[in-house]
DNA sequence: ATTTGCCATATCCAAAACATATGGATTTCG
DNA sequence: CGAAATCCATATGTTTTGGATATGGCAAAT
């Protein structure tokens, strides 16, 4: 039995008529009419009732029809389907973030743009540490990820979303906490202080660029604790160990203990956000999610 | 896009790989590899990534598969619905009965019996007057029904089940109802009483036998009240207005006012159980009641 | 560099689907 | 009541399609 069978045979049901069903169809009736005896051949059950005026359904005929008409939709909307996933209007992707990514609004309009503009996409939400997001994303347990720091791996591409500006974090008692909350600092005021830095190894870009912007200024930076994720820094400030730059977008985050003071001068170390994707050819899910992270961020309002 | 098309590709994506899975589908792997190019080509869509080890399944092609199997699996119950359809297994049967059939214990056990044994056929019941359901039977409103006279309808058969002994019906304080609740009653000496009787244009096979065994006993009854319902003929002699004679499994109804005496002697009249149907080519399911009724009234213990 | 393993292409043939011509049975109509 | 009409089934021929076989191309494995 074949699709074909179940087209001719909703038609004749429909038709009650060998010959207009026939028509219907753009054939003609000796063929037709064989295809019904061969289908009822297969099947080993009478399905029509042949009259001198006409057709009837026996009432196997009638059960069938229902079951004919359910398998013909199903079949449409499985060929709905896999178009639409090719278009990547259908389908999974797992979206991977740092701790500290989503305190820059772009990654939650992002995320919350992609989900209503693709409905039939289930998106999933995976927070990690950098390098497990980059390690997820080589062994393709993260579609795409969005981070801090560039990296460099096997079979990855970066695509750059934006930059913003880095601040200072200083503990509320610190010397140069005081001052009006707009005032700024000279990136030299800043030397001879204890600086806690997101560790290298773990997104060596961001440390590396901040260790270039105070060379840069004059002085080496004296760098008294390194942690795992940029979020930390901003408690080991508020115990006092020393103070740190961070995103600017973390200024959201108000700390008891911390103060944030922007930076003047050049230069003015930045703090990029990152999408990691695999190198080659993404589903069409993911390349949808890569074009609408890059419209987004060149639509953001700073 | 055919059934074939489908079994071919949900093949291949459980093997990975086209060689193999034609070997599964028992043909050769170029015809397999082109029916898959011809489907990929109807859909506009790519499902397979041909790899120089195999194939894998695309994102649409996952989609597909998952809907490809319900289409396969909806096939095949179409395809069991209607076969058991035909032998009768599956569909719809309404039953008609008169108002007093029930009474007799083989009618509300065929009922259950062909309930419990067929559950896929929803069986409708219909009570109604031995006219409406000869009625109802001849516009296929009804499909088969038990009545308890015989009738003569164009194009309906009547299957008689059994015949049950008729018994009298007393009011409580006729002369008649002395006597243990055991004793039986000579039809002679029912003359000269005023007969209560199910009217005879309702169904005359019951009101000519009870006439003809009176008239075989030496007297015609003098008929007071003509009712259209067997089961009213009792609420009439509760009243105290004659005497009547009805089915014994009527007896099972005890109404105040009313006892029951059998009947002594030759002949006795009996009450019969019939099936009425359509004459011709009936469904399975109508067939199969059919049956089971016939072997339930062979069996049943009086 | 060669071999292997896999899928794709080319060509041919048998089977299946469809067209055309015609037959048979029942109903409708004059 | 006989002829005409209407419908589906059968017979025969043609076209299309599915599958077999032979072979090619490409990437990975050895």
């Amino acid at each position: 039995m074949e699709l074909r069978h179940l087209r001719y045979f909703v038609a004749v049901a429909e038709e009650s008529h060998i010959t207009r069903a026939a028509e219907r169809l753009g054939l003609q009736q000796p063929p037709l009419s064989q295809q019904m005896k061969a289908l009822e051949r297969e099947l080993g059950v009478q399905l029509l009732r042949r009259r001198p005026r006409g057709v009837e359904l026996t009432a196997a005929g009638r059960s069938f029809l229902a079951d004919a008409r359910a398998v013909l939709a199903q079949a449409e909307h499985a060929v709905a389907g896999a178009r639409r996933t090719a278009r990547g209007e259908q389908g999974q992707i797992c979206i991977g973030f740092t701790s500290s990514a989503p305190f820059h609004p772009l990654v939650p309009r992002l995320i919350r743009t992609f989900r209503e503009t693709f409905p039939g996409v289930a998106a999933t939400l995976e927070e990690g540490g950098t390098l497990e997001l980059v390690d997820g994303v080589q062994r393709e347990t993260v579609d795409v990820a969005v981070v801090r720091t560039p990296v460099e791996a096997d079979g990855l591409v970066v695509h750059p979303l934006l930059a913003e500006p880095m601040v200072v974090a200083l503990p509320r008692a610190h010397g140069l906490a005081g001052g009006a909350a707009g005032a700024s600092l000279s990136l030299k005021a800043l030397a001879g202080e204890t600086f806690i830095l997101y560790r290298r190894r773990s997104g060596p870009g961001l440390y590396d660029a901040i260790i270039g912007a105070c060379r840069a200024a004059g002085f080496s930076p004296a760098v008294g604790q390194e942690v795992p994720r940029i979020v930390s820094t901003l408690n080991l400030v508020a115990a006092g160990l020393g103070l740190s730059l961070v995103p600017q977008s973390l200024a959201r985050m108000q700390m008891d203990g911390v103060v944030y003071r922007r930076l003047k001068g050049r230069p003015t170390p930045t703090a990029p956000l990152l999408l990691v994707a695999r190198r080659g050819d993404p589903s069409a899910t993911v390349r949808q999610f890569l074009s609408l992270a890059r419209k987004a961020a060149k639509s953001f309002a700073p």
